[in-house]
DNA sequence: TAGATTGTTAATCGATTAACAATC
DNA sequence: TAGATTGTTAATCGATTAACAATC
């Protein structure tokens, strides 16, 4: 029950697609859903979907189903989506101003607040409604709005430094796109996007010509 | 010893880190590394690093280390990044154009050839070395060129139908940036990446305060 | 030789799955 | 009641880690 249990990391890494499932549901003005289902979603049997339900406690009905709505909800406050999630993202290259403007980001909480760039041209440039802003800023901006995301955008060579920058100014989460493996203090949460290396996954897996669970 | 044993998909995410960090040693001259100094890129015991790497047959000297140069050119005969991956892109919108400028992917032997969008306003834009193409055109230079990778960036709702004609088409593995799970034929690989999702597993470890691996 | 580090065995740990009583 | 489906137990499966002989 809730949230104090130890919850294995491939089951926290699948319930995003339940919930994907279930806002589909949602828009079919489907009522009631089975594990079945949204195992299909995740690639899992119904034993696994519901194992991993039960964490959120007991969530459906025995011979019925899991109420959609519901269950929708549960999975919201469980993954905190519903917490408005503050960020600020660092690169207004082409993969920084794709994911400013990524449309699925705001029904899962986040919100990107500002927009920074260490190259002179790019400053003042408007990226949908966020403006460029000079790096300088970086460090007032988040101590003011007491940003805790920042979201690293930028090539490898200066990740590292604009993350220790991040860091002091009291950013407890990165999400690092930028493929360097970042030495930072403990307190810091770092999530490592690293397109290069799914690529290299993805040529392991399409040369032996066999299947992995995507 | 090799590619025809079975290996774990974890194991599998890791090598790249391996890679990454010998790249690195690379340009740094370093001629000789350790499991341990590899297994801190990957966040892993220096023995989980040795198993890992012993998939690759024995690849290291007992009282010495791993040859930096030996064992990248084996990880990248391994992983398959020596050879050409040709592929297409549909989508032109911000994701789709960072991907087609990705400065990481050449290295990793991916060689985008093509560009395709459903909007007629985009065709014929350049990005980069490519010119946006009308989608009515993918079929035909799939089959001519025997193109084998489809990345979707597109938004959800063509992405399943986009995926079909990929996979009519030839496509052996498409790579899937929009949030949706498609369906298709058991012979076509799917490689999701879902921005949406790793954000929720993002927010749910921050509001444990729990660091999670990366 | 002494010190270092691999490759691998065996033990541990953790996640998945099958099966079924409980429930609707 | 008969049929369906959950939640959970116990068994299985697979990955990680500790430890150490073999090697340099």
């Amino acid at each position: 029950m809730g949230t104090s249990e130890n919850i294995p990391r491939p089951c926290v890494m699948r319930l995003p697609h339940y919930y994907r499932r279930l806002l589909q549901a949602l828009q079919n003005h489907q009522a009631i859903i089975s594990s079945q289902e949204l195992g299909e979603e995740a690639g899992v049997p119904a034993a696994q979907a519901r194992r991993d339900l039960s964490y959120l406690g007991e969530a459906g009905r025995p011979g019925v189903g899991y109420g959609v709505a519901e269950l929708a909800s549960r999975l919201e406050r469980f993954l905190g989506l519903g917490e408005l999630k503050e960020a600020i993202l660092v690169g207004a290259g082409n993969l920084g101003r794709a994911l400013a403007s990524y449309p699925g980001f705001g029904r899962y909480g986040l919100r990107i607040v500002a927009l920074f760039d260490r190259d002179p041209t790019k400053i003042g440039a408007r990226i949908g409604a966020l403006e460029v802003r000079p790096m300088e800023e970086l460090g007032a901006f988040v101590r003011q709005r007491k940003i805790k995301i920042g979201i690293l955008a930028t090539p490898a060579p200066p990740a590292q430094s604009i993350a220790e920058w991040m860091a002091e100014a009291g950013i407890a989460v990165i999400w690092n796109f930028a493929p360097v493996s970042l030495e930072l203090p403990a307190r810091v949460m770092v999530f490592n996007e690293d397109l290069a290396a799914r690529l290299a996954t993805l040529s392991y897996y399409m040369m032996q010509g066999k299947e992995p669970r995507g």
